[in-house]
This record gives structure tokens, C-alpha cells and sequence, in this order.
DNA sequence: AAACAGCGTTTCATTATACGAAACACTAAA
DNA sequence: TTTAGTGTTTCGTATAATGAAACGCTGTTT
């Protein structure tokens, strides 16, 4: 803390220590901890006191995160945060990669198209950010599905792939339930998923899981473009960076739950 | 702003200028808003950028709440202990009524929102999550209120309907200690409390206590939306859902200690 | 093209405020 | 009663926050 220049840093230091494995502070364990004076975090422990900032717990009389700050992240507006922080990472993969590349999420048991950078190339997918594609037939989809608590999964599957609401977009499309699973079995193996034409003939698209810390599946980052792009050594290649994107995402945004 | 000494107390004051109404500011219209120096609400909004609390928008080069605060956000245990566990019967709650619940818990004698699921239809209330409405102005103030212990009660109605501090809403708000106290009778026996747009007009909110083992009031639960799709009949209905998501509640979350 | 206006950002001398050692006020145990 | 452990207050000193002004940039107007 005393190598720390501004209040705000120090502030927030301070505040960083009340975590979910020790939520409780008195003011001498926290200023030994972060190696300042005692005077000095009372004050500020004091003062984030009178914000609802901290609270003092009654049974224990040591300081803990407060509702002022519970209030405070419940603005927070999770879709510009989020995609600000990500963003750079699908630029980098983009460059690298010369396809298009895409950030996903499974929303209403479809995929969630959040955010994407398209490719220099000339021919490239159109595609909408804020827009649905069904889950089966995309990789960015499968991912999703295949990285899902088990019971989920089985009602996820069922439910979309429920007679009447299940789509042939292509002749490879995915259509039955056990081939669905086997194929979801399968992407969890290998790490990544890879759609061949099945949604659209001549778009191949190859996606990799973005896990929080918990090892749960928070999102699926993929590339995309023309099948003639896609032969199978370029996939390989293009597995690895998208892998080295998801690990750079998931360090930004790790704590992250759904 | 130049009023206020510490740091701490100005960092917070910035902050809260995000508002969901205006979630974006630049520097020199947030500098101009709280009275401020420019170079000194630079710094600050810079620091606060460092550390991830704040997030510049790249669309608009303005500066927004960020991902680092609604960490903080989560952390605090009202949401980890609480939210986690009540939001998922919230939402089946919601499903059924088809209009927005909320729960919320009494806070310095005001009513303090802690989660809400939104009606999935196209008019619904507006509300904010962290912050505060009147207790004897709406239903889940009223069943807060009506559930005290009577010793409580009769110095919160007191406090609250304090000369110079009572609001008349809409012409139906009460604000006589009496017909308060009356009504909060009222609603103990019946076991739900009703707002029949005390607060705001055209809107229309039913509500019921959430109580723990020992039987004391911890929080209270409501559905709220415009008053022509809240006839008697469905009120009925809708206190029978609502009492059943309370009774779900009450059992996850066993003891908890307002 | 030049001048202007409006931003965010940086600089730097001034001064307000954050700092820490020590004292103080409790409480609980020895 | 003494001791040791809290949280809290005090006050002279040191440092970090401050604001006017300048800077650099962008887009608009003349």
C-alpha cells in the first residue's frame, strides 16, 4: 500500500482485501496486512464506512463490503464492460487468423452473437452482432452446449432439438439427438468444435470455449469464413491462436459468473 | 464536490454521478456537473480507469462503470449469500405471474431493492436495483413495515411519517400515522399487502413477507405492473404464486441475518 | 487553408490534506 | 489491578491533491 501514489489506488486496495474467502476485516489485521499505518486505514475504512461502502458486521465488529457498493455493481452495464474488455483480445485473433472472428454467448438456448471483428478479406460471412443463430448447427453453439453442467445439457439438447423446431439449414446439419450428444462428447475431448457447412453451405467455422474461473463455459470465441479457406492444417493453427485469445479473455474477465 | 474532504468521499461522489439515466460521462461535463476542476476529475476518472472501476466507451470516448465494480459488486454477501439463492425462484415467480418481482429488504427505514426479474411484457415498471423507495407509500414497505416487531413498529411509523419528511405521492398514499398503522394491522392478518397505486399512478403492486425460522420478517417479495392487469381475481392468484416462491425462499435460505 | 472551438490531457507551483507516532478509551482476560 | 489486545482521536509534519494555464488533437467554420 505504500508504494501506492493516488487515494483512489489506495482505496481500492483496501477494498480488494474483503474477498469471499476472508469478508471480514478489523482495522490492526488489515493495516498489518497491507502494510500501513493503523491510523491511516481506519480512516479510510471509516470514512467507505459513512458510503455503505464497508459495514460493520455487529456480531463480529470487524468491517465488511457494504450495500452501497452492491448497488453500485448492479449498474455496472455488463455488455459495453464486457465487450470493452474483450474486444481487443478478437482484434488480435482477427490479424492473426485473416478470418472473421466471432464472441458468443448461450442466451435463451440459442447462440448470442456479442461481439465480432471481421476479416480483411475481401469475401467474408455476414453476420450481426445482437443477432440468434440455433446452437446445434454452429460451432460457437456447440461449444456451448458441450461445455454445459451434464444435466443441463440433456434438457438443453432435448429442448432444441424438439420435434418441429429443428431446422435441416444444410445436408450436414445436426438433427438427432444422439448425434448431437456424441458430437458434444466429442468436442469436449478434442477442445474445440468445427462446423462443416452445416449451417450454410460453403462457411466452415471453428470455435474454442472461454471458461471462468470455476471452469465454467462463459462464452465461445470462434473464426469463420469460406470453406476453401479451412483446409485442415490451417485449422490447427487456427485452434492454437484462438485458444491463446480465450486464455488472454478469460485472464481479463475471470471472475465472471452468468 | 469541494465540499467534501477525503478522497474517498469524492471517489464515491464521482461514481455516483453513473447513473442508469446517464451512464456515461466525459470530463469536462462531469467536471462542470459536480463543480470540480477539470484536471482533478481527470485524474480521478483516470485512476478509476487504471483499476478497471471505471471504462472508457471506445463508440463514444466517454468514460462508464466497469467490469472491476461489479466484481466488487458480487462480492458482497448480500449477493453471494442471498441473490444467488433467491434469484432462480424470483424468475419462476415471474414466469408465471408474467409481470416484474421484486425482493427487497428494509434499509434505514426505507425500502432497499435486492434483485428483481422484469416482466417479459412490453409495459413494465421501471426500477433499479440497490436503490431506495418509501416504505409506507408501497407494498413491500408495508408488509416490511407490517411484520416488525410491534415495539419497532410504532418508532419506524413514527420516524417515517415524521413531520416534513412525509411525501403524498398520489392521492392515495397514506400519510397519516393512524390509517398506517390501521393498514399494516390489516395486512398482517390477511398476509399480503397491496398498493393500489400509492406510489405511482397507474401502477399496482402486491406483496408478501419473506420471514425466517424465528419468524421475523428478513425481506418481502412483490409483483408490480400497470393497474388495468391487476383486477381482484388475478390479485388472488398472484398473492398464491408469490406466497408459494416466499415459502421456496424461506426454505434455501434457512437463517439469514438481516 | 487558416482560424476557431471543443474536447481530453499534461504541467507545475501552491497549499490543503493524508500521514503516522503516540496517546487515549475501551474490553476481556490474567 | 495489571496486561494486552482492540478501535479511535490527536496533531505536527510531509506529501499528494489541486487548479490555472498550456498543450495537442479533432472536427467545424470562416
Amino acid at each position: 500500500m505504500q508504494k501506492l501514489k493516488s487515494s483512489v489506488d489506495k482505496t481500492f486496495a483496501l477494498l480488494e482485501y474483503f474477498t469471499p474467502q476472508k469478508p471480514e476485516w478489523g482495522v490492526t489485521e488489515l493495516a498489518t496486512a497491507v502494510g500501513s499505518n493503523k491510523s491511516t486505514v481506519y480512516r479510510f475504512l471509516a470514512d467507505l464506512c459513512k458510503l455503505d461502502i464497508l459495514c460493520k458486521n455487529p456480531q463480529s465488529d470487524k468491517y465488511q463490503l457494504g450495500l452501497k457498493l452492491f448497488e453500485l455493481g448492479s449498474r455496472v452495464s455488463l455488455k459495453s464492460a464486457f465487450v470493452e474488455k474483450t474486444h481487443p483480445e478478437l482484434q488480435s485473433v482477427a490479424k492473426d487468423i485473416t478470418e472473421t472472428v466471432h464472441i458468443a454467448v448461450l442466451k435463451n438456448q440459442q447462440v448470442f452473437y456479442v461481439d465480432k471483428v471481421e476479416s480483411p478479406q475481401g469475401l467474408k460471412i455476414s453476420s450481426q452482432i445482437g443477432s440468434y443463430n440455433p446452437a446445434y448447427a454452429t460451432a460457437l453453439g456447440k461449444i456451448l452446449l458441450a461445455y454445459l453442467p451434464e444435466s443441463q445439457q440433456r434438457i438443453t439438447t432435448q429442448t432444441i432439438l424438439a420435434e418441429g423446431k429443428v431446422k435441416s439449414y444444410t445436408k450436414n446439419t445436426i438433427t438427432k439427438s444422439r448425434k448431437l450428444l456424441a458430437e458434444l462428447a466429442k468436442i469436449k475431448v478434442q477442445g474445440f468444435a468445427i462446423d462443416r457447412e452445416e449451417y450454410e453451405l460453403g462457411l466452415i467455422c471453428v470455435a474454442v470455449p472461454i471458461l471462468n474461473q470455476d471452469g465454467m463455459v462463459i462464452a465461445s470465441l470462434s473464426a469463420s469464413g469460406p470453406a476453401n479457406r479451412f483446409e485442415e492444417k490451417k485449422v490447427t493453427r487456427y485452434v492454437a491462436t484462438l485458444k491463446k485469445g480465450a486464455d488472454a479473455i478469460q485472464n481479463k474477465i475471470g471472475f465472471f459468473k452468468p
